[in-house]
DNA sequence: AATGAATGAGTGTTCATTCAT
DNA sequence: CATGAATGAACACTCATTCAT
């Protein structure tokens, strides 16, 4: 397994740092192998090409991603608090990771629609994770029957999204995290006021 | 002004078309002044680079997109249904014109960093229609009264934008428009069942 | 007709000097474009790519020789003297051009399979040639009636081209040119003594 | 010795299967190391690099037929008959070898200004072989006296390399063998029709 | 104003060879 | 003897921009 041997996640950490420092399009393969500590040509040892690389770095740290979110989300029974959680953890792990928030925000998406597309295929394991929540919801009568799975899921993903990228254009400025329960709110209660 | 001359706007009409149907890493500047029917260089008499063509494009477009919101806004009193006649609009303008739903959606987010700020930038004007809702909703009580302008504006963007681009990743297959009573309702009334 | 326009001509030239001088496997696009005066560009103006530039090459220079050669020939009626002006012409004017006999004797074979059959196709045309000269003679009875035109035609040509080869090989050092008659007697009345 | 190892053999065949399947550029040391059975670094025990491979190659193929003719033609008493054996047995090893024939004829013409010097002085003991018969065939007067040698040894290898290029083209799709007698008689006799 | 020929900087990928095990 | 992971030099082609006409 390639993915166990220690020069693949060198490489793949390697082109988060390259990445976030230079922009997508000033990270070339020999500078990411340089970053990585080895020869150009190795890198074509554990990646088919370029695109590869990007394809797997957001494979590996999307996953482990998901993992953290899910393993947090699942220790909570009512939809309404794995929902805080999902949005808790998902500020959190981006505050944490300040090269990650970057290439994940703004750099990857400068890709074109082939990279993007295999990207969206990696981000349909996140997408399954806010369906289970909503559906918990629906089953237990904490969210509206008549709520729309694939809406309610695009204003999770979208809300979560614009303000974590807001944030990351901002230059992490503030606090994340801390937004965490009024967006949580926001998206169980809306904007009305409570009469 | 060179923005009231015909090949400006010629240009900007071709740029749109070239950019829908090759992608934004195909549409060479030859590419864009063979489809308005002017030589290349012609471009660099109406526009400073390339960059200049995008950002003028989205200026234009956008423009016009706030222009009509905002009028049909101002038609309404209370601030959900401004809200409600927004998102409307938003799905009916881009449902109309296929072109530019791909390339505001898709293709000029392949864009660099410093090509992004400068849409940003044009973005603000949306964004400002937007937080003078939230803000009449605010005092007329129709929203709560501590309820984040900032981030009430990003849920409000996120959610469009994200459902939007899903719209037309999937080929624009569904009725978009008809989305949007659901939308606004889950904006205002939120997820929870009403109690 | 980019065949009439002065830089076209201007890089065929060059990329024969080029290949003369550094072979075939080091001449690089960006030296051919060097020594033709232009800019690496440019070259993608005139020609598709590198292949191109070696076919078109092959094309324009083979395609002056055959004139030549048909013009002298057409100045004969006997078969046997046509084929002696063929084989006289043929040697003269590789001698003429240096650097044109290494091109075509040693550094062109080295190309791939594809490019060796486009060259294969422009080579007809002087088969062309040798063959209504053979047919000619089988005609006017010079030649034997059960000569094998195919034979006879790889025979003329085989022994032609090992000549000019070894002779190119052999750094030029000695008249190809009076070698014609010999080769041409050889071919005509073949080795046997008294007949 | 390492011309008796097994494997010094084993790489040799390797290499001629996989340059008359893959091609001259496509014939990477990698695959002729997998094809031959052994790591890539082993080929380098027993070679001193790629090209060495190569003249090896056709040394000791050569070598084979060089010896096969000798034998051959040493059975015969006059030089038009030793010819003829030449020619015969030439074009019969050739067609029972159809990846030797690829490898000779069309492959390894590729191979750089240097290679080809050094195959060349492999074929010398072919010529060598060509060159004692034309000498044989003045001495007993079956040949003219005038006969240049040189020019007679280019027309006899000119013609046969020609005929078998160009059967080898045309994918082997005649009885190259059947030519043999043809062939002969227009080396002796020439193209004239015996008066 | 309009043209379009010319420019030239910039980069992903291959593969013969080495050498530590 | 044998291995195979690692090396790193080398190059065709694109396209935004200019400027002489």
């Amino acid at each position: 397994m390639k993915q166990n041997k220690p020069k693949y996640k060198q490489i793949i950490d390697a082109a988060v740092v390259v990445i976030a420092e230079n922009g997508y399009h000033q990270a070339q393969v020999s500078k990411i192998a340089k970053q990585a500590g080895v020869a150009d040509g190795t890198i074509y040892l554990y990646f088919k090409n370029k695109e590869d690389i990007l394809v797997s770095l957001f494979k590996e740290k999307m996953g482990l991603f998901i993992e953290k979110i899910e393993g947090e989300t699942s220790g909570k029974t009512k939809a309404a608090d794995k929902l805080y959680v999902l949005i808790e953890k998902h500020f959190s792990l981006l505050s944490e990771d300040h090269h990650l928030a970057i290439v994940t925000q703004l750099e990857l998406r400068q890709s074109n629609k082939d990279l993007r597309l295999r990207i969206n295929d990696v981000l349909k394991g996140y997408l399954n994770v806010v369906d289970s929540i909503i559906q918990i919801g629906k089953e237990t009568g904490e969210f509206r029957e008549d709520l729309d799975l694939r809406l309610a899921r695009q204003m999770i993903f979208g809300t979560i999204d614009e303000i974590v990228t807001t944030w990351v254009m901002n230059e992490e400025k503030y606090d994340l995290t801390a937004l965490a329960g009024k967006v949580h709110h926001m998206i169980v209660r809306g904007f009305g006021s409570s009469q």
